[in-house]
DNA sequence: TTGCTGAGTATAGGAAAGTAAACTCAGAAG
DNA sequence: CTTCTGAGTTTACTTTCCTATACTCAGCAA
């Protein structure tokens, strides 16, 4: 029997990063902030989501300090709040534009993609790579997972 | 009012990849996958997940190209399917480790990650970064998005 | 022919999500 | 003082998803 199966996976960095953004809405909520939208009404049109879930996914990731409000204030109107991303949530992008790439590889329309991601100093697409910290390109096959510090088995058999 | 909020969203690659991949248990499936996993009872051994799900899941993500069937047979017990992983599904690594990354950062136990993902030929630490096809190390603030040529607005006003 | 095992299927109950509409609340406008 | 607006909250109902348990099925062994 191979004790890798039984060994506690609670602790798991992929599961508990789906913990916070597993939930449907919450990752388009994200791709929506960071294309730039930041007001609740805004989140509902261009999402099509229900107000009570917008409002629960919201406040989810301001408490998890992945977005955080700011107001803003239209002339002739009371302050309003808004929501930005903050450097938390800014590390995800790596994440979420690997769905991307994946969409635009297997998932895309006959014409291409819908969005395209670019390099804003030199205009050249980007994609995102898996490098080693010697700064070798790495194939997603050359990667070896060990158990790390905080490693441990099951509780009871 | 911004005219992006008016864009048909449908088409969007991160969502298109969610639907696949977006159901609970599926990114943990491919995760166990990766590792090394490969048979019926050993997934819902390591999980703990139901075996409805698991057998809903490994289908949809087999029907999906993600993962593929063979068999493998025990001495002394007939032959029996087991699932590995297509060059498909390969290419949702990149977007996995992303969630790792960002899980080792911000989610991890004190003493660190329970698994370190490493470089098989030098045993480097490795991680996703973003790059432009130029080359070029890319911050995450560094990308602007722009429509493609699958983009298009809504149907009706 | 009875039992064992791995790989499922079937079913029933509960939790979460989707849908829709009504309601609240604060402040600016009239 | 009433109305309007954006940002929610609340309630009610339906549908889908998740969990847990029971059951089936195909061979191999005794």
């Amino acid at each position: 029997m191979d004790p890798r199966l039984d060994r506690d996976t609670s602790n798991c960095s992929i599961a508990r990063t789906l913990e916070v953004v597993g939930e449907k809405w919450t990752i388009l909520i994200l791709r929506e902030v960071w294309y730039g939208t930041s007001r609740f009404s805004d989140f509902e049109r261009v999402l099509g989501c229900p107000r009570n879930l917008l409002a629960a996914r919201l406040r989810m990731l301001v408490d998890e300090g992945i977005l955080a409000t700011e107001t803003y204030k239209e002339p002739g109107s009371r302050s309003r709040p808004k929501y930005v991303i903050t450097p938390k949530g800014m590390d995800l992008v790596p994440a979420v534009l690997g769905l991307l790439q994946w969409g635009d590889r297997y998932r895309a329309d006959p014409e291409g993609p819908a969005v395209l991601a670019r390099h804003r100093a030199c205009g050249a697409h980007v994609d995102v790579q898996i490098r080693c910290e010697q700064g070798h390109a790495v194939q997603a096959d050359d990667i070896e997972s060990v158990p790390g510090p905080a490693f441990r088995m099951k509780p009871a058999g």
